[in-house]
RNA sequence: CGGGAAGUAGCGCAGCUUGGUUAGCGUGCCUGGUUUGGGACCAGGAGGUCGCGGGUUCGAAUCCCGCCUUCCCGACCA
């Protein structure tokens, strides 16, 4: 009965722990091809609460959902030079199709910029078809020589979201709350993973952007994962696609425009951000199921009382299934946990002689019973003290990784377990290439308050650096 | 792409050094029964191109060559 640990102890091994989460929660699994990825139907069920939550956040920011192609002719790419430049060693480029040789090469998009450029030239005029703000759901293709499930895949899902407005400032403006309001809302309020929010060293810089924006949150292992990004492009891209727009005094005059994506890499992040010895553990708003019912016995009364259970709950807006029971009592509990679903309501006889029944949370291990009239008043509650709960922990954990340091040889000690904060000062130039020949990296720059910088050219900026995924 | 390790049943492994009949173990899976409040037990059973291709040999999981895939460390990377 003794129970023994189904999964690599974090501690031994977090890479090998991480990989036994993703197969025993059946997240995921490898393709055939390397680098591409299966996402099993709880995984993806994890993906697509994802989605659903940026999702109403980009349309509340304005904007609205499109579909471009996967095939991009390759001239295109040709266009900006830095953009061009950045992506060529990571594309996959079709030059044979219909049983003939290509005239010209066909990329599979590596991401969308320059297919939206095209467009945004064509259907912008006037100041008055400004800003013109587009987002697409889609997969891309980025040729991975090192892959890791969820992580960094030659195939993987995102969201891209592409504007275009008619001053520096507004787009400014509209990535600062796209990245707020959009992401570091979602990290912090669905995620429970915060993030330190800042701007990109150039070295870092998204290929053809004057300005790139970064989440990075801290794992539990300490290592740094960028959770999502946003750019600002200037007129970079106006100016290789010809985005004009006529203005109010009737001059021509180049849009900026801006990108911003969040990919399949946040179910990667979530586990590593959250996750235990005994397995996954999901926050409750992100949570594909929120509650599972587990009948103790397989017997008639119970099952009916857990169904009756089920429906109150579901009727109060919760995600519920049902455990009907079959096989040991611990070995379901065992594969429950190991997917985090956030709570377990455990019905058996003993409970409902009673007129109750035992609640398990799976952040803290912690059961206690509940009279069964108050369950559903009792769940939603619970569940949001759980979500609390759980981004408090990240909160602390992520201080307690985070360490100031004055010198590069403090900033690559604090390095090895964790996060260090220094002068931007004295870590631009030299001091950058020096944390880089030990895997460590400026994972983003702030201000001494922690605001974001409008750039690296601010004066007294603050970094982080870290190893990262 | 460089360095290292590995690929034998769904998963985890042994066998290989020193080639030789029907390739094993744990776990999982199926059937029946007993069970069931923290990975249950007994009995029976199914499941394998030994990663792929080629070579050596009377004979290859085992030896040789090439390729593919996975993992770790780098390089690279919104």
């Amino acid at each position: 009965m003794a129970s023994q640990s189904v999964l690599t102890p974090q501690s031994t091994d977090f890479p090998r722990w991480y990989q036994d989460v993703v197969a025993k929660a059946e997240l995921a699994d490898n393709g055939p091809v390397r680098g591409t990825m299966v996402i099993r139907p709880y995984g993806y069920a994890i993906w697509e609460r994802m989605q659903s939550e940026i999702d109403t956040r980009i349309k509340a920011a304005g904007a609205k959902n499109a579909y471009f192609p996967l095939f991009i002719p390759e001239s295109y790419f040709s266009k900006e030079a830095e953009h061009v430049e950045g992506f060529s060693p990571e594309l996959a480029v079709v030059t044979f199709a219909g049983g003939e040789e290509l005239a010209e090469p066909i990329v599979v998009r590596p991401t969308s910029e320059t297919v939206i450029g095209g467009f945004m030239a064509k259907w912008i005029q006037s100041y008055r078809d400004l800003p013109l703000l587009l987002n697409q759901w889609s997969n891309v293709v980025r040729w991975e020589l090192r892959p890791r499930l969820f992580l960094r895949g030659t195939e993987f899902l995102w969201q891209e979201g592409h504007t275009a407005h008619a001053s520096y400032d507004d787009a400014s403006a509209y990535a600062l709350k796209i990245h707020r309001e959009v992401y570091d809302d979602f990290l912090l309020n669905v995620l429970a993973t915060p993030s330190y929010l800042g701007i990109k060293p150039p070295s870092e810089r998204f290929p053809g952007a004057v300005n790139s924006m970064a989440a990075e949150s801290v794992m539990r292992d300490g290592k740094a994962l960028q959770m999502v990004t946003t750019h600002e492009f200037g007129q970079n891209f106006a100016k290789a696609f010809d985005i004009y727009f006529q203005s109010e005094e009737g001059q021509a005059e180049l849009c900026y425009t801006t990108s911003w994506g969040a990919s399949t890499r946040l179910v990667g992040g979530l586990i590593m951000a959250h996750g235990d010895d005994a397995g996954l553990i999901l926050p409750p708003r992100i949570a594909p199921t929120q509650v599972v019912v587990i009948c103790v016995r397989d017997e008639p009364e119970v099952k009916e009382a857990a169904d009756r259970i089920a429906r109150e709950l579901v009727d109060g807006g919760v995600r519920v299934e049902v455990d009907q029971g079959r096989g040991s009592y611990g070995r379901r509990v065992t594969d429950w946990e190991i997917k985090g679903v956030p709570l377990r309501v455990e019905v058996g006889p003993r409970d409902l002689a009673e007129g109750q029944v035992t609640v398990a949370r799976r952040d803290t291990g912690s059961k206690s019973s509940y009279a069964l009239e108050a369950l559903a008043t009792e769940v939603p509650t619970l569940l949001e003290t759980i979500q609390s709960d759980l981004l408090a922990r990240a909160l602390s954990h992520r201080d307690e990784r985070t360490h100031d340091v004055t010198t590069i040889a403090d900033a690559l000690d604090a390095a090895k377990d964790g996060f260090a904060r220094l002068a931007w000062d004295l870590v631009v130039g030299e001091g950058e290439g020096e944390l880089n020949a030990q895997a460590v990296s400026v994972r983003c720059l702030q201000r001494q308050d922690g605001s974001i910088p409008r750039s690296d050219e601010e004066d007294d900026l603050i970094c982080l650096v870290s190893k990262s995924y």
